[in-house]
RNA sequence: GGGCGCUUAGCUCAGUUGGUUAGAGCGCCUGGUUUACACCCAGGAUGUCGGGGGUUCGAGUCCCUCAGCGCCCA
């Protein structure tokens, strides 16, 4: 046959576009139907986590994208029906954001567009957005089936939050009420409690005097909050505290107000804090609310929803930013001497996990999910052990969230979302809702009925996802083929908002678990260990990477640098690792196809020795990957590949390869590029799942390639082609070998002066025959006319020591006689002191008595291997000294 | 305040139930135009495994403690 041409240079620019869209054309990304080709495998299913439609993707969702697709990949190519859902959220507040910013940049307000208008112009900028996100999807290699791809608004998705709303409520899990609620003040909306980051700030702590009304003293209380005391509606001590008992029940006059307001006890006060009394102001901190609660205490709430001052407040403080007010506060309590001092301190300030401006506590009337009773299903399932986190620390986030549940606030004053299935009837007040929408009240028969102006919380959509992208609520073939899923793998720091909601939603819908393993990924950061972000500049774009080193380079070096106990950190040029990586695979084929001009492909080679060997070495590496997979151990399965094609098959196997290939020998030749050829056609199968670009356009060009690699199957160990005797024998040639490139290497002797070489196997050798029989190999790889066999201990040659062996090497005259008896005597020091230490320990009775056999043994050959070692140092020290 | 994690070569990290003389990639040093690859080849140097204590025949690995760093929750 002809010699196949591959281009010179890797190039991935060249065909990673083309490859992914021969995929997409080949149907693979769509899982093969069971019934047609008999399969009864049990169908491998990840659904995606979507990824924010008006968001880039960053490194972080390339490392899970990449993850996934692996896990995909091999799954498909064991022979499993696979099926991987993509998808997008609409992401409310973010999407709302971005819209928003656009049209102020136009100087038009949502408000003056109005709801319809504003939700259209969303929808336009979603599709602009969402094109992008699914390119940058396709150019990582996501083999996703996009015949399925979903969106939390489309009309299905819309139906499971529909229908989940209204069972909620029917189940008496959905409420509505007014309480305190974390409020962006920018955005407008509710935010649920995980939405709120705590982050330090500076503050102060302020120390205020509020006079007894009868004017006959005061008390001193602290906050860090003055300007919420125009919403005091009490002060509170703890009721053992001797100091203020006899105080309770007193009013006090409450500054720059006109109000009185009593002083209280209760047991929530600590008496350790400050002065040991706080301030009470229901309706601005929530374990106020609580105290309010209990004591019947007046909610007065200061601010508008823009964070300004209401009308609750003295007439001068109306309108003011929360900020400012606290100044003009400050400054007339001093005036009134109602202030005694401040002191700086750092505290925890919550901010919108959207936008970072504070949060405010604020009373408000929301829409709220009773979770405890989600919870303890959720609970137990995790108990029983039918969701299995990886690695297991992460059980302890989730079991503590999920006993410490606290309701989940759903509504949003957004319009960009799913609009609560909630009408009112303002003719009768009564409160409908349904699944459809109603278009007369069935109590009054009245007409004027108006839908609730919020939206849901996106993780209400969100938490559906498992099912609802397979066409839950109606009971599709999908959610009958494909639910449960079977891994979720996904960002850790959403363990709260996603995960945790998927369990409780998929055990009360669907009476199941949504998926069995959980796999958390750490977050990508900078060489410094920071956060990649806009504002540092310090981000790397993933598509920038597959521009530069191609996207197998991106997918690989994030695969081998995945270890679930730390954070990646990572720089642009690390990339390089996975790039090179594939130059070599593209080089290492490009070397074997051009070999191939005038071969006669044999279908069933015979084998000989180093064959075997590459094949026991191939098969280990499926058996290391297959279990590394299994446990995500996604670093341990990338290096097992790296190391097999690398150092196994380039560096040993091809290079054995070309003492056939030069031979000479027609026949030989034949034999040797039929074998190389498989074991490359088996190599690329291996390595599909981890570079799937370079390994498919590689394959493409196999005279024995059969359609695409993308469907072949991956090579499965099989305990026929272990050799581990192989191992062993194959390793003693590359000792041979170390050793005679260290003396060349050490004392400059040129690569290409032919050496004579003579090797003296000691009597129980067990590696003779082998080396024996592939002894022109051996020669070939040291580069020696041709290895001679002696009895005795040659004359002027200089010796090295092997396991079982003497290699004589006859170069003498090239050599510093004194710097190798140097490096002996180094050696020689070394082996003493192990001996003397494993002498110790052998000696130990305990160590003898009480440790398992094997282990003692192990210890003994190890320490007569040395001890053989030993000797020859010295006896080739005698010699050179004597010489 | 409660919880979780990290500290191993110059850098980034492996090291699964305790049992070889602790590994990888990058970087560094020496040599190399071996007609696959300089994104390469061959060889080499580099570690009191954060400090201290303990358990054990044996500890990078288990326990305690101290120090530093990070994250989550309140």
């Amino acid at each position: 046959m002809k010699a196949i041409e591959l281009a010179k240079a890797y190039d991935p620019a060249e065909f990673e576009d083309r490859v992914y869209q021969a995929w997409q054309d080949s149907g693979h990304f769509q899982p093969a139907p069971a019934a047609a080709d008999g399969n009864k495998a049990k169908p491998f299913v990840i659904v995606m986590p979507p990824p924010n439609v008006t968001g880039i993707l960053h490194v972080g969702h390339a490392l899970n994208n990449s993850l996934q697709d692996i896990l995909i990949r091999y799954h498909r190519m064991t022979g499993r029906p696979t099926l991987w859902v993509p998808g997008t959220d609409h992401a409310g507040i973010a999407t709302q954001h971005v819209v928003e910013q656009r049209l102020k940049a136009k100087g038009i307000r949502r408000r003056d567009l109005g709801r319809e208008k504003f939700i259209e112009e969303t929808w336009r900028v979603k599709e602009e957005h969402h094109a992008v996100i699914k390119r940058q999807l396709q150019k990582i290699g996501s083999s996703c089936d996009w015949s399925r791809e979903r969106f939390t608004l489309d009309e299905g998705l819309s139906k499971a939050v529909r229908e989940v709303f209204v069972t909620l409520y029917e189940r008496g899990l959905i409420y509505r009420g007014k309480y305190l609620v974390n409020w962006c003040c920018s955005c407008g909306t509710a935010l649920a409690d995980d939405e709120v980051e705590h982050e330090d700030a500076k503050g102060a702590m302020y120390h205020l005097r509020y006079p007894y009304a009868d004017g006959s003293g005061f008390v001193e209380i602290a906050t860090t909050r003055p300007e919420t005391m125009l919403g005091d509606t009490a002060v509170a001590c703890h009721p053992d505290d001797e100091r203020y008992q006899h105080l309770v029940g007193k009013l006090l006059e409450l500054p720059l107000t006109g109000r009185q307001i009593p002083l209280i006890a209760d047991s929530y006060v600590d008496r350790a804090f400050g002065t040991g009394l706080v301030k009470i102001t229901p309706a601005h901190d929530s374990n106020d609310f609580e105290v309010g609660n209990r004591h019947n205490l007046e909610r007065i709430n200061i601010l508008n929803p823009d964070g300004t001052l209401n009308e609750n407040c003295p007439e001068k403080y109306r309108n003011l930013k929360a900020k400012d007010a606290r100044k003009l506060v400050v400054e007339d309590l001093k005036a009134l001497e109602f202030f005694i001092d401040e002191k700086p301190i750092v505290h925890a300030v919550g901010h919108c996990y959207r936008c970072h401006n504070v949060v405010e506590p604020y009373l408000s009337e929301q829409w709220f999910v009773k979770m405890r009773p989600l919870a303890d299903k959720a609970l137990k399932a995790w108990r029983d052990g039918q969701i299995k986190f990886y690695p297991q620390r992460w059980d302890h986030t989730y079991e503590n969230w999920m006993t410490n549940i606290r309701d989940w606030c759903i509504s949003r004053q957004l319009w960009w979302g799913h609009r609560i299935p909630v009408w009112y009837c303002d003719h009768c007040g009564a409160v409908l809702v349904a699944r459809d929408e109603p278009s007369i009240c069935p109590k009054c028969q009245s007409t004027a009925l108006r839908q609730d102006e919020d939206v849901l919380d996106t993780w209400f959509s969100s938490w559906l996802w498992p099912f609802s992208a397979m066409g839950w609520p109606k009971d599709s073939a999908d959610l009958r083929k494909f639910y449960p899923t079977s891994t979720l793998l996904t960002g850790f720091d959403i363990i709260f908002f996603w995960v945790a909601r998927m369990v409780m939603a998929g055990l009360e819908f669907t009476g199941q678990v949504p998926f069995q393993d959980i796999c958390m990924t750490t977050l990508v950061r900078d060489k410094q260990g920071r956060k990649m972000s806009k504002s540092l500049g310090n981000g790397i774009d993933p598509l920038e990477i597959v521009d530069e080193f191609g996207a197998d380079a991106l997918r690989f070096t994030l695969c081998f640098m995945f270890t679930a106990s730390q954070d990646i950190l990572i720089n642009k040029d690390d990339f390089k690792l996975g790039s090179k990586f594939s130059n070599k695979v593209w080089n290492a084929s490009r070397f074997i196809l051009m070999n191939l001009e005038g071969v006669e492909l044999q279908l069933a080679p015979d084998l000989i020795d180093v064959d075997r060997w590459i094949w026991q070495r191939l098969n280990a590496c499926s058996a290391q990957v297959a279990e590394s997979l299994k446990t995500y151990r996604f670093n341990d399965a990338a290096g097992a590949v790296y190391e097999y094609f690398w150092n196994d098959f380039c560096d040993w196997y091809v290079e054995a390869t070309k003492l056939s290939t030069r031979s000479g020998d027609e026949r030989e030749k034949n034999r040797a590029l039929s074998v190389l050829l498989q074991v490359l056609e088996e190599s690329l199968r291996l390595l599909h799942p981890f570079l799937p670009f370079v390994t498919e356009e590689i394959y493409g060009k196999l005279p024995t390639a059969q359609g695409l690699l993308i469907g072949q199957a991956w090579p499965v160990a099989r305990s026929e082609r272990e050799q581990p005797e192989l191992e062993r024998q194959f390793g003693s040639l590359k000792q041979l070998v170390s050793l005679v490139r260290s003396l060349r290497s050490e004392f400059g002797i040129a690569p290409d002066k032919k050496l004579r070489v003579a090797l003296r196997f000691g009597a129980d050798s067990l590696n003779r025959d082998f080396i024996q029989q592939n002894s022109a190999l051996a020669a070939l790889l040291i580069n020696a006319d041709s290895l001679e066999f002696t009895q005795d201990k040659p004359e002027g040659s200089l010796a090295l020591a092997g396991s079982g062996f003497d290699v004589h090497v006859f170069a003498r005259e090239a050599v510093d006689v004194q710097a190798l008896a140097a490096r002996f005597r180094k050696e020689a020091d070394k082996d003493r002191q192990y001996i003397e230490r494993t002498s110790a320990k052998l000696a130990n009775q305990a160590f003898v008595g009480s440790a398992p056999a094997e282990v003692v043994a192990a210890e003994r050959r190890r320490q007569d291997e040395v001890k053989e070692h030993l000797a020859k140092l010295e006896s080739y020290l005698v010699d050179l000294t004597r010489e």
